[in-house]
DNA sequence: TTGTCTTTGTGATATTTCTCATAAAAACAG
DNA sequence: CTGTTTTTATGAGAAATATCACAAAGACAA
């Protein structure tokens, strides 16, 4: 979609970082100076609210865009950003950005197309989730996180069970409560982080019923 | 923004169209050709669940654009809007805007900084309902009528009961008993959709804390 | 106007979710 | 390795919310 001329404009104000778990990488509150790309790792998209609660809006994977919802209309961060898996990230100055944006239409058709896409997801999820209750919530993110995050029905869990309540907003204890019932029943297997989906089938009929 | 050539070409292919209350602008699922922006009156945005039930994303007002975010990534409309009271849309055919974002490099940053804002905004509200209980989901939804869409204490409900709990995620049932307690507590004076906010500090602070 | 359907309203009860307390296991820093 | 903090875990009771049932008021169409 780019000249060899853009291209070469895009390579030359590319910045890459890396970061290990726990660390951040955006501050809520912060200048937005970079368009920021995730190469490789896990992150995840959080608010701390007026009471001090964490909400995490999302968690994402390579390919995501981190800041593009907020980047064309804010000169801060709207959320912060912290690795769950070591994380590679792609940062490119919004000058760049800017100035492409300006020289390319196709490029600005294709960057509205994701921002439109994800705009779209985030809400999509987010109503997914409202319209559950627990065991629904947690087995939607329990799907989310073999489908779409590992690709295979055993992975180690990449967020607490406290951060997995700030994600479906409700309260740890609910959370490993829902968990444990699972493992009980044969759903799942579980021992601390790891995970095993056993019984799919039933999990889906929960994610979709409840 | 636009040269006066490219304001000709906007007003040729724009429309404008008035539909009544309870009509139906959107249809989720349906084509999207036009790119539609409210000039006056009051809609809302929903999408129907798998289990039949609505969830309403939002109230629009005028200037509001109300198909801005799924516009550019979507064939389809991602919601649907109805009328709650007499609305007049503008609407411009999607090749126009095309070709309007291909040619003026300022209008399509424009785009993107509604896209943004729209998207931070719509996210940002979710949050905040859903941090809340029923109560402070009630007193946010008065305030945010009184406050953003009539800018007075007095106003006609432009939605019943049980959409507004669509709105926040609520029964009718809790709704309905989360006002008449406000109305036995003297905060608000209510017969049927007529809606007073009498004690504005104390509805504020029910919003804030709870 | 009359009859029908929707909305508002209230009570009783069931269910879900939260809170608080407490303990073991795991992760982490020095 | 050791002490400290965080996370996982479970129980009991409280609080919030949903469900069901039903009635009155209001909106609406014939």
């Amino acid at each position: 979609m780019l000249s060899d001329e853009e291209y070469e404009q895009v390579n030359s104000s590319r910045k890459e970082m890396i970061f290990k778990r726990n660390e951040i990488i955006i501050h809520e509150g912060e200048e937005i100076n970079d368009f920021m790309y995730l190469r490789k790792g896990l992150v995840k998209l959080f608010k701390t609210n007026s009471k001090g609660k964490d909400q995490i809006l999302s968690i994402n994977k390579p390919g995501d865009f981190i800041n593009l919802l907020s980047i064309f209309s804010n000169k801060t961060q709207q959320y912060s950003v912290t690795v769950l898996e070591e994380t590679h990230v792609c940062s490119i100055g919004m000058k760049t950005i800017l100035s492409l944006v300006e020289q390319n239409s196709s490029f600005a058709l294709r960057i509205m197309n994701r921002m439109s896409s994800i705009a779209d997801e985030v809400i999509q999820k987010r109503f997914e989730i409202e319209q559950r209750q627990v065991k629904g919530r947690v087995a939607y993110m329990l799907r989310f996180l073999s489908e779409q995050i590992y690709h295979r029905n055993e992975f180690r869990m990449p967020i607490t069970r406290r951060e997995l309540g700030e994600l479906i907003s409700m309260t740890t204890e609910n959370v490993i409560r829902t968990m444990s019932e699972f493992k009980k029943d044969g759903i799942i297997d579980m021992n601390a982080k790891n995970v095993n989906i056993i019984d799919f089938s039933r999990l889906k009929s929960i994610c979709e019923l409840g």
